[in-house]
DNA sequence: GATGTTTGTGAGTGCACACTTACAAACATG
DNA sequence: CATGTTTGTAAGTGTGCACTCACAAACATC
């Protein structure tokens, strides 16, 4: 017994994260998560209940990662004004465009909402999320509303790889999107 | 000879982004696209340059049919305003909610953004929608920013079926979002 | 140190599916 | 109506991958 079982889970949804973020659910063997972890694809079998469970997991680990990230954002801005609080959030979320895993996750996530119980951890995911920065920003839901409708033209403009696109229209798309 | 090939192309190209749509790339396999369109498999193959020339076709039709649709709103403002332009054009775009293909395509093929072809053929749609969006409603960047930003939201609403949670987060993100 | 439990793996099994090939029928053209 | 071309398919082939099972080693407890 090298590791407990619950740490073994740990890492191995860290390992699940980036590589269903990267080729997404269907075309990302569990062999490649099992060798991200160090692990061998049959104890991955006996951790989580098939795949789908894995994935279903992984979401629940990929958001709770999100809102850490928006909490440390936040907390740069103190208590200040809801509007301050939201744009520190966005900034904090904007980093993800750098470190991509939470922001392809999702995406990724989104594509396999035809299978019941990734569509209820999608979910699950955004209202953990949506009641947090309502509740920590004090904003109205109109500006929630826009702080998620930025976030996801955010996802597009990475998944589209549109930061490194010259042209006007897509100057105009990214344009006040901040990245480090 | 029943049917010229260019027409098959087509009516496989229809049934490819309602498949693709459903279960994305990689859970879609090519007989159900041929089965759709009612030809075989194999044929399939001959028309196009395996299962990604598909896709990447697909894309181009659906972005394609994105541009009627909106086509056909702005033309319900006629030549108003930019303001007035971009609210009919969303409105438009919002009873893709209703037919949700051409919306949940591109979710999916946002998500196989790790292919090369599948990126560039994005990135091209995009450009298409974004040049017409902004010539045809004389709108500023910001506008035109903000119209994707809250399309994108859309596609939220629409994966995660959130306009059919009556909770508050959730009324919060789609409140304001039109459909028929 | 014998027994039980948890952690871990190697070697399979079966199936779904991308893609090919060999062949047939419909049509055109002289 | 012979010859060529395009449209179409049935029947494979090979491979990748989800999932299982039998078995082994580390650890705990008495």
């Amino acid at each position: 017994m090298r590791s407990t079982a619950e740490a073994r889970r740990a890492t191995v949804l860290n390992a699940a994260v980036s590589a269903f973020a990267r080729t997404g659910f269907h075309a990302t063997p569990v062999t490649a998560v099992a060798a991200a972890a160090g692990i061998s694809e049959a104890y991955v079998f006996r951790l989580f209940a098939g795949k789908l469970g894995l994935f279903v997991a992984a979401a629940g680990a990929c958001f709770e990662r999100i809102v850490v990230v928006l909490e440390a954002g936040a907390e740069r801005a103190g208590d200040a004004g809801p509007e301050e609080v939201l744009e520190a959030m966005g900034d904090a979320y904007a980093e993800l465009i750098a470190d991509r895993d939470l922001l392809l996750f999702q995406v990724q996530a989104q594509a396999v909402t035809d299978v019941p119980e990734v569509a209820e951890a999608v979910r699950a995911g955004y209202k953990r999320v949506a009641t947090f920065v309502r509740s920590r920003s004090g904003a109205s839901d109109a500006q929630v509303q826009q702080f998620f409708a930025y976030g996801q033209l955010c996802h597009l403009i990475v998944t589209a790889g549109l930061e490194q696109v010259p042209e006007p229209w897509a100057r105009a798309l990214t344009a006040g999107i901040r990245h480090p």
